[in-house]
DNA sequence: CAGCTTAATGTAACCGGTTACATTTCATGA
DNA sequence: TCATGAAATGTAACCGGTTACATTAAGCTG
């Protein structure tokens, strides 16, 4: 393997010569600076990066765990993610945890080892343990976050956001309301409840509980739980689902029901994946700056990282918007 | 920053017992191993990686290029990828590299550099240059596959499939059957397209070059294309498009001109990904083991690092299968 | 209990860069 | 010519583990 010695050996200098030339050209004289890059040229070398991170301890890495890389709008703020980190010299070890603890406490373990200079967590879990070290690694939370969060957070005011959802299905004269739920232990899908309910209760309604089904944010969960609302005596009007993939998996079944969206019924969705606008008919949903949400997590990281601890308590709340299509409808 | 020294002060032994303690505990005495944990305990101590990898000249980690991680398919042969590279020890580096040479040559120099120990690469693009050194980094050529690789690959017999869904309109009886392509430069666009024309050769029909139209794998450009095919004078019976994104961008198109899937057209795709059956009307497609591509080239990478060079040359044909849903049915 | 084997532990070199500090070279001015 | 200082280059410690080899302690046999 080419190392700095064989290449110092090759121009007739020191390594510390052939170290400054690479990085301080200026301080080389020129003559020396020739035959040193003739030599590196010649025996074809590459620093060992793995040595200099060593020495310097960085890596330049950061760890990014999410729930599921096979969610559309997990893949747009792993793209911003990326392409921010990139612009500032990191690279990105991504971790689709599916979820499993024990799987992020193992990447997790990365940052505390010095494989990773940080961490940015996309599920409302914290996965260091007491066995990491009493100094808390360097860690962002970002969309799905946790209540108190022992680091910075990115999220979107999903409260606010469902209740905006359910305000437009009750303008539009929905009464019953159905509502696809994500998985129970979520905050965030806590949060989207809670807006679903804040809107009813502004309108005087009650909220019937029987109209919630549990879903997991998967087309076919969301297939499944219009199927069971389609069932009841009194099935509803309208169905807002916590994310498009079940708003897509629900439209699919209340067509193969015979039902017309949003004639019969009205659906609306959550996210803005590429398919919303493409799916037939197309999504009423809620937009997110996915990929912001990205870059936003890495600039608080690098932050936090960097010792700016003006940082180390930041929440970023990031906007929304309602997108409205041809999902939802007046209510019959 | 604890390190193994100070550990190796607090409970009294020598760093050597520290790292045989943590390495090898059966070869250290039963008392002196008890001392040696509870001082990790106090100490809080968790091995530096970073100087493990160093001296063992190995990162563990693999460098994966994707062009584009927002396309549905990718995100499941990642995490194919992700899932076999942790089983076997190894963790993952992504780059979205949104085809971008510049930037898949940047994240191949950290094989060189040794921060990881092989690549991954999913699109028709050696990022290895002469800079790298003369010997070759361990590397495996996935999915998009170069018609002359330098390293082993993992990818479907795209002329094959690509004639079977041709085959399955003749079938139904279409005669003008239009095509939405991928990138122009892919080698797997070309394939398809050959599989397309055989298809077509073998029925006895000449192909019509005025209606391949050009896309690029995403919504947008299957619906703009299908647009362009609808205003022709003599529109297609049907269509084969390239990927499923491209295919629900064009039924998308078909419907807003006031045609229906499949009574008046048929739309077929390619990839089968989670929203193929679940759109409206399901899509007719090819089913590939997305996750098996990324098992399958973790595991010849892992061959080649290894230095099982019975692997160095080895070219694997996954299966395809065509699923027939909705979208296509006889010609009118 | 000497003599020998085996188990347990310690010492220090090593991986490949970086850089503080030491040394050499060279130009300049007295 | 020599002293002086700046510029160029060299030497070696260092980062934090691992491990070959050396050393010491313990156990066993006759």
């Amino acid at each position: 393997m080419t190392n700095i010695r064989k290449v110092a050996e090759l121009a007739g200098v020191s390594v510390a010569t052939v170290s400054r030339t690479l990085k301080t050209p200026a301080i080389v004289s020129p003559g020396t600076r020739d035959r040193v890059l003739a030599a590196v040229e010649q025996a074809g070398y590459r620093p060992n990066l793995m040595a200099v991170q060593f020495r310097s301890q960085r890596t330049r890495n950061l760890v990014v765990l999410v729930p599921t890389i096979a969610n559309t709008f997990f893949a747009r703020v792993i793209g911003g993610i990326q392409e921010a980190a990139q612009r500032r010299g990191y690279g990105i070890l991504l971790c689709n945890t599916l979820g499993d603890e024990r799987t992020e406490q193992a990447y997790a373990g990365l940052v505390s080892t010095r494989q990773a200079d940080g961490l940015i967590q996309l599920r409302a879990y914290d996965p260091f343990t007491a066995s990491d070290g009493k100094a808390r690694p360097p860690m962002v939370n970002a969309c799905e976050v946790l209540d108190k969060s022992p680091c910075p957070t990115v999220k979107l005011d999903n409260r606010a956001a469902a209740r905006v959802v359910t305000e437009h299905l009750l303008t539009l004269g929905h009464r019953r309301i159905g509502m696809i739920k994500g998985p129970l232990n979520s905050p965030l899908t806590r949060d989207r409840l809670l807006g679903f309910q804040d809107a009813l209760a502004t309108a005087g309604l009650m909220s019937d509980e029987s109209l919630w089904c549990p879903g997991d944010f998967t087309p076919p969960s969301g297939h499944r739980a219009a199927g069971d609302l389609l069932s009841r005596a009194d099935p509803p009007t309208a169905i807002f689902c916590e994310n498009d993939e079940m708003a897509m998996g629900a439209m699919r079944r209340i067509k193969e029901a015979g039902l017309r969206v949003p004639e019969d019924i009205s659906v609306a969705g959550f996210d803005d994946i590429a398919f919303a606008s493409f799916c037939d008919p197309s999504l009423t949903t809620i937009a997110q700056p996915a990929e912001n949400f990205g870059r936003e997590a890495v600039s608080l990281l690098l932050d936090i990282i960097d010792g700016r601890d003006d940082a180390a308590d930041e929440h970023r709340i990031m906007p929304f918007e309602l997108v409205v299509r041809e999902s939802t409808g007046p209510a019959v």
